[in-house]
DNA sequence: CTCCTCACTACACGCATGTGTAGTATGGTT
DNA sequence: AACCATACTACACATGCGTGTAGTGAGGAG
């Protein structure tokens, strides 16, 4: 399926530097990590990485950009290819990203990494486009913000991996966790948490207080 | 409502550097945030940081320990009260929390406070008991699995407050973004973003996969 | 009064870290 | 050959940080 990649070995210094510190910003976080640390997981000097990337802000950003860079290029893919049916766009891009998921959810939950995240959404808009079509009753609020919040929701297993797994009791990671997770969430996504009663019931009491 | 607390003033010294680490660790975060900036904001020395709970990672656990505290509270509390059909018992937590919120987000994303988000789980668990009576289907998963996805994917939009405000066009926490976030979060909870045969299908796959 | 505890401060230590600088080697251009 | 840009290294610098230590003052017990 999605190749490996080319050796880190064939890499070019600056590419295996990134690829360091999108492991190590995911593995120990962006504060904990150290450039020294970096240069040596890419087999480089330190200068080197101040060399190509100036600083260790700038570092972030060009971690940031990259992984922007791939999910563009999926997002187009998906565009092009027109993959229905796939229940959740996420699950693809967090494929797509392979080794790097900690370090976006780390970036995300910092508030860094805002094109990927941006990214997302867009691809969540165009899957509801699809939905949205089977649906029997209009959405009362815009497309772009459900599609928001649906992917915020999606990435909350990624960032709280540790919590869920041990909520779950299964390494989540691990292919039986993976199972029971993907049956769980299938399970709900398939029923809606609020009757439509409640949902009446709660609207209501949005527009009370609105009033007020 | 909800007492604003004592003065600061009148708290302790130990009370006020826990106050002011919970709020500087989810200004700053963990690393970022200093003992002397604590100690500052506390109007103490630095030493008595120390003093009182002898090294940063210590005193990151007190701040755990008092937000678990405080969701144990609400939460025997809500077990008592039995004030049903509130739709998101994470929404009462999040109430419940207070100006530390920021906090939690923050620590959760890095894996710590891991009896607080047990102790939602608990509410979830609880809540989930009283909807699972209203469902014609049986669950095919444990309830405590679902409750922990459904707390992860809740905390989420906490987490990812950023992102979420800039994908809405409004910032999340003002009065009109969190009344644009209720409607989008009733949408969703209402519909489910997954249809019975889009369920069986993915079941199915699943099937599949395991009986390789 | 003496002693002790404990909340609390002032201050110094050691060190890891981001950054800055000088220097080397290499390959291509004129 | 001379030159230069570029990839790369070694090393020194400044500093902010967590931590350790010594000391002060107030209050309570004997």
């Amino acid at each position: 399926m999605s190749t490996t990649g080319p050796d880190p070995e064939d890499l070019t210094a600056r590419a295996r530097i990134r690829d360091a510190a999108l492991l190590q910003f995911g593995a120990h976080g962006f504060e904990r990590a150290t450039i020294r640390g970096i240069a040596e997981a890419a087999g480089v000097s330190s200068g080197l990485v101040r060399h190509h990337f100036g600083s260790k802000q700038a570092l972030r950003e060009a971690c940031d950009d990259y992984l922007a860079k791939v999910l563009r290029r999926l997002n187009d893919q998906v565009r092009k290819d027109r993959a229905p049916g796939d229940a959740n766009y996420v699950a693809a891009a967090r494929a797509a990203l392979g080794p790097y998921q900690r370090y976006l959810a780390r970036a995300l939950a910092e508030g860094s990494a805002a094109s990927v995240f941006d990214e997302m959404v867009q691809m969540g808009v165009q899957w509801l486009a699809d939905t949205d079509k089977d649906r029997p009753d209009p959405p009362d609020v815009d497309r772009k913000a459900r599609a928001t919040v649906i992917t915020a929701m999606s990435l909350a297993i990624s960032i709280l991996h540790e919590h869920v797994s041990r909520g779950m009791g299964v390494e989540v990671s691990s292919p039986e966790g993976d199972l029971l997770l993907a049956r769980t969430l299938i399970d709900i996504y398939s029923h809606p948490l609020l009757s439509p009663e409640g949902a009446a019931l709660a609207r209501a009491a949005l527009d009370k207080i609105q009033n007020e």
